[in-house]
DNA sequence: GCAAAAGTGTTGTGACTACACCCATGG
DNA sequence: CCATGGGTGTAGTCACAACACTTTTGC
């Protein structure tokens, strides 16, 4: 540790990714490598340095500490969630930090390094320092920013059924919506738009082949919408 | 300059403090008094200590540079905007501030140090640093606010007639809203009731006296509401 | 009694909900 | 031909916008 800490404070980052499997948001957990609470399941994060970005910083960290592929980081595009400050969240010193947070694009996979939480099932104390609720102001975030942003997209490929959509949306929101005006709201609003007449879907077991949805260039909605 | 400051940024704070007077929205600056851009009007804001809380911090430079009183001062409840980090935001070196915002509870007065600025008539490169772009970022904001908060509340004193109440919408969100839809949408929604059922107005040549109002204790509304 | 300020009523339009029904495919 | 997954239609209800109108005061 460095003298300097004790005049000023670290500055760190730390990222929240989340994910859906199963009907399930998960979020994205790291082993610690490092002292304190070395060993326990933590939202990945980094001291910054003094030349990057606060995003920079937070992709090289999820690189260093998921070793997901450079495609993939590439892809995630971060949000910053909210800076956390109390005193004594670090027990190792004064250190704010910077949350951003991301989707992950692919179907989550547990490693050793690795572990895809359940995010509306931890328990307070089940992750180190305050993360238990950064990861509870994530979720709310994630909720709000459903209602007015096309977020949504980042969950799914870019082509998608309609019921793919809606499963991400009842997911979040936790409760389920009604089929027939899920669909009206969203193409009337314009926010997505068909692709292709039918498509036969791959693997199942009978019943009509879905039509095939992408979303618009509109990012931003005007009014609530779900 | 402290040679720390080569290895790990700096961590400050800035603040925007909004008032409404005579239908514009008006931002408190203060007139530089240290090196860099001396004698501009800035946000306020200063250099965080060890042992304070960001928040803490916020409230600290609010009193140091505008003199304000306690009373005031503690009335202002501050939330926290943003966190801005670009690498050059300021020529002495990297430095990362966290933004909060607030609302001044009285009347706006400029005075020798302080200057209250339109916040909707700020042409970009008016304020040094990112200041601008910090004070645009925080408007929109606010304007976000008044939709699901009752934000609104911190403008006005305790007890109001629903006009001023109006007003205030009005400039936040620079367009015109019907008189009865206003009411109606708002007593229905409960977050406001009467207080007293007719009341002499001060000072006014005619017509016919308001009723008083207050805030109930809802403070978060359900859905989009104006 | 008239102007000013405040408060109320009404009506058409459009959105949201809930529900029932129709379509296309595999086995 | 039926089960399954997908897609559509509609009627009732409720919220919203626009506008006109009434009430209460000072002069």
């Amino acid at each position: 540790m460095k003298s300097n800490q004790l005049e000023t404070p670290i500055i760190s980052v730390d990222i929240v990714i989340f994910v859906i499997s199963n009907k399930k948001l998960f979020v994205l957990t790291c082993k610690r490598t490092n002292d304190p609470f070395i060993g326990a399941p933590a939202l990945p994060g980094t001291a910054i340095k003094i030349d990057e970005t606060l995003e920079a910083a937070s992709k090289r960290a999820l690189k260093e500490k998921t070793k997901f592929s450079n495609k993939i980081i590439k892809s995630i595009s971060l949000n910053q969630l909210a800076t956390f400050d109390s005193l004594y969240r670090d027990p190792r010193g004064r250190t704010i930090s910077v949350v951003y947070m991301g989707i992950y694009p692919e179907a989550p996979l547990n490693t050793d390094d690795i572990l895809w939480i359940d995010a509306f099932d931890q328990p307070s104390g089940s992750m180190p320092f305050d993360h238990n609720l950064i990861l509870n102001t994530a979720v709310s975030r994630l909720s709000g920013k459903l209602r007015y942003t096309t977020i949504a997209k980042s969950f799914l490929p870019e082509n998608f059924r309609i019921e793919e959509l809606q499963e991400i949306y009842e997911t979040i929101l936790r409760r389920p919506l009604n089929k027939s005006n899920f669909r009206n709201k969203l193409i009337k609003i314009g926010i997505i738009e068909q692709v292709s007449i039918l498509s036969n879907a791959v693997g199942k077991q009978g019943g009509r082949p879905p039509h095939i949805y992408k979303f618009s260039d509109k990012n931003i909605i005007e009014r609530d919408f779900i």
